[in-house]
DNA sequence: TTGTAGGCGTTATCAC
DNA sequence: GTGATAACGCCTACAA
């Protein structure tokens, strides 16, 4: 394999010495245009590709930014992921990502692995049960700043970006209500976390301030996925008095009890009419489209980056914190409106 | 903020050199096992850790690995980074990726800046358009093992993995004539690209072995969306001897489709059978489930990312050369089949 | 078994 | 304006 050519070799090939050469490189003022001029052209002509490691170790930072998701393929996180890495690329940065599985344990190996490759700053969706901190506060300590997007946890001197899942969820709950709807069903996940108890509070909230009697028994936890929905359908419908909308926390749950609704001869949205969140791509695609939240995933990544980029700017991974919170979107659908012109 | 403590710092505080320090952390065996012993506990007591870039930069090769792919929130291709990172996070490695947006202009530049950054090795599925091979020849001339997966271009010293793409049409075309079709459309996309003339070549070949005539007029070209899919299939059912079935190259494709087919009347798969490609998670979502063909992405990281590992334990970008290909599924649903139990 | 010294490729601080 | 020199943190001949 032939030898990359460093600066040196430009140095030699033009008797000056390597500290003229960075100079030239690095558009330093002190140097004449002439040496200047000379010096880029060798550049190009040798193929001369600066070594990022080598001006990373001289810096004490590269130009990587740690990525931390729980998992890569989901398509909320994929496309926060893609948020972040376009607006980082232009600014020369790569980013770096990592899948926690959810787990704390891997989460805070991944976290000092970042550090010790000297990451410029950490972006992360904190795994579902963590609730150590110190993983990040060895970071902030390095001067690596830490933003947290969708799932954070209370950490001194970090930046955030959430979505006002409260509001999301109130407005889905109002939809509903404008609806006509008396009697609305929460699908709900775990109540432990920040963002499902937002939007618990968002529903509970919805229903009181529009004077309808709120009760505890619409409300259904379960994991995220299709046969739970079924299954929270099952429960809710088989109640004295059974709801005639559902709210849920997951579109997937959202599917799951509109499949057991149908196979069951309710007819939607007239009998019972549901509202997901997300907006996962299925949503939209099902012959009878599911209204659902939409988190602005782009959005997310975006200001993630920025978050981040704006502590970088400062060379200071302390400097003043910021809490962005987004809008989401109510994105009505045939599944909760009876008289929609076809979506999609 | 406090500074890193480095190798110097436990020689200090053991009045030994930096050196045995380095020693006793790298299991060398030239060290005694008193002194091994010291310096393990005083580097955790001083919460040592080394700096990966120092090591890279030493070596000439740090432990990130490029990934790069079109688009990062593609399912397809979200999971195959899955797929890689899982495969290597557990060998000590790290990957980067970028998004070409399928732009060979972007494509070559990534691959630059990841030189620049010394990867140890890349690992991509090509943009669509890149006839340039020269950065990947630079790539293996600097010692960087190359892995392209699912779409892939000529270039010397490199390896691939692709999913057989002939055979999964050939398949998927065998299910349709099985299933009684004598008419069978293709929708394609682009037929300058290995993985679509595969898929065609596929179709057709499954339609002349099986003594049916082979009809050009049945082959659409379009863009990988839905309202293609609907405009095509709108041509195809307007020919004086339309189809009975279809199969897509896209499920986007196959789901426009559908929607136009059913919009019009018409009933699936009695009337027409649809078969898609991809298995996107949407169509085994719908309420009429479309048929598919997995390209196993999971896999195909999974297997991307050994080969890496096979290079770089060689040390040689340059090793033998392996192309694999991996096997689709072809998943039989409701849209091709008409007698089926429910799916999902 | 341990220490010395040099180098990986850059940049920054001095001098001149 | 340019040249020496040291330093970033680590590793590894070579010596001792």
């Amino acid at each position: 394999m032939e030898n990359k050519t460093t600066i040196y070799d430009i140095a030699k090939r033009l008797n000056i010495t390597a500290a003229t050469v960075s100079r030239a490189l690095n558009n330093n003022p002190r140097i004449s245009k002439n040496t200047r001029k000379l010096v880029l052209e060798t550049a190009k002509e040798m193929n001369y590709e600066p070594n990022r490691l080598a001006v990373a170790l001289k810096n004490g930072k590269s130009n990587m930014v740690g990525v931390v998701v729980p998992y890569i393929d989901r398509k909320f996180f994929s496309t926060v992921i893609g948020g972040i890495e376009s607006e980082l690329y232009p600014e020369g940065y790569n980013i770096i990502i990592a899948q926690t599985h959810d787990e704390e344990k891997r989460e805070i190996e991944i976290i000092r692995n970042l550090l010790k490759s000297q990451v410029a700053g950490i972006i992360i969706s904190v795994a579902r049960f963590t609730k150590e901190t110190k993983h990040f506060q060895e970071a902030i300590k390095s001067d690596v700043p830490v933003v947290f997007f969708d799932r954070r946890i209370n950490v001194n001197k970090s930046s955030s970006v959430m979505i006002d899942d409260y509001q999301g969820s109130y407005e889905a709950t109002k939809h509903l209500i404008e609806q006509g709807r008396k009697r609305i069903g929460h699908l709900t996940v775990d109540l432990s976390l920040e963002i499902y108890t937002n939007r618990y509070n968002g529903y509970k909230d919805a229903i009181i301030d529009s004077g309808i009697e709120f009760d505890e028994n619409l409300v259904v936890q379960l994991r995220s996925d299709i046969e739970e929905g079924k299954r929270a359908a099952e429960k809710l419908m088989s109640l004295n008095n059974p709801p005639d909308a559902i709210l849920s926390t997951s579109d997937y749950g959202a599917l799951g009890a509109i499949n057991w609704l149908r196979s069951k001869g309710y007819s939607i949205p007239e009998d019972v009419a549901v509202v997901g969140f997300s907006n996962e791509p299925f949503t939209q695609f099902m012959e009878l489209p599911i209204s659902s939240i939409d988190q602005k995933p782009l959005d997310m990544g975006r200001t993630a980056a920025k978050l981040f980029l704006k502590k970088a700017i400062k060379g200071n991974a302390k400097a003043k914190d910021e809490n962005i919170v987004l809008q989401p979107e109510l994105l009505v659908r045939a599944s909760s409106q009876a008289h929609q012109t076809l979506t999609n």
